[in-house]
DNA sequence: AAAAGTGTATTATTTCATTAGTGAACTAAT
DNA sequence: ATTAGTTCACTAATGAAATAATACACTTTT
């Protein structure tokens, strides 16, 4: 798996994303076991207890589902992953706009801005 | 003074941010004297030590400068302020794209995804 | 049947930003 | 001189997030 959290905010939200992205590109096929939550904490770096909650929350919006004793699954539709991730990149967006108003630059300029970006 | 601090991340820094845009933007003249620690702990609705290390750092950074007993004061040179506000637009924009990219979004397609935007 | 691997639950601890409260040292105004 | 307002310094309390450590119940494999 990626090792790149951001250890800068919080880290719960962000195992949800990222498992979000990856049943989204097929990372994860529909029906497919995901690694178990003590894996998956080696794997990025963390405690199991946060991998748990996290996966817990993906459960309740409806993008896996848990076999008790046996693992984490992708649900069979991808409906409601594809929604979610839509939604994420909205509202990053959104508050990106924000943030750039808060630093004093309005919608139209914050546009220019980002067309002009060039770095990596 | 404004009152629109986002709860859910660090205060501090965003009192910083917020402070350095005003003086950039003439808000708060060179040599003026700013509103007391107190003052701006009311006006923002946070605590006077919150403000106080805020305003500490700004301190450090060259864009205030502190008369004790007296107060806050805008320095003369402004370049400083001007240089971190870059800097931070700088930042937040190449988060942005950071982000986008954990969300499945590369560079090219964000930049698309910017110009589209239609929503406040 | 037994063992190993799994999700789940619970409690305690740590860490960090913020809040809370107090007091000292200094300045300005009366 | 006195008073009020200020920065500044210090310690403790709070709240949220993450970690740590165990234990339990269930499934799969052997």
């Amino acid at each position: 798996m990626n090792g790149y959290l951001d250890k800068s905010r919080p880290v719960g939200p962000q195992i949800g994303e990222l498992l979000c992205v990856a049943v989204v590109q097929g990372e994860y096929a529909p029906g497919q076991r995901l690694p178990s939550v003590r894996e998956l904490a080696v794997d990025l770096g963390v405690n199991p207890n946060t991998v748990q909650h996290a996966l817990e929350s993906l459960g309740e919006q409806g993008i896996l589902y848990s076999v008790r004793g046996s693992g984490w699954y992708v649900q069979e539709d991808r409906t409601r992953a594809r929604e979610i991730l839509t939604r994420l990149r909205r509202e990053k967006t959104a508050e990106f706009f924000r943030t750039m108003q808060f630093l004093g630059l309005p919608t139209e300029e914050t546009k220019a801005f980002v067309k002009e970006w060039e770095h990596e």
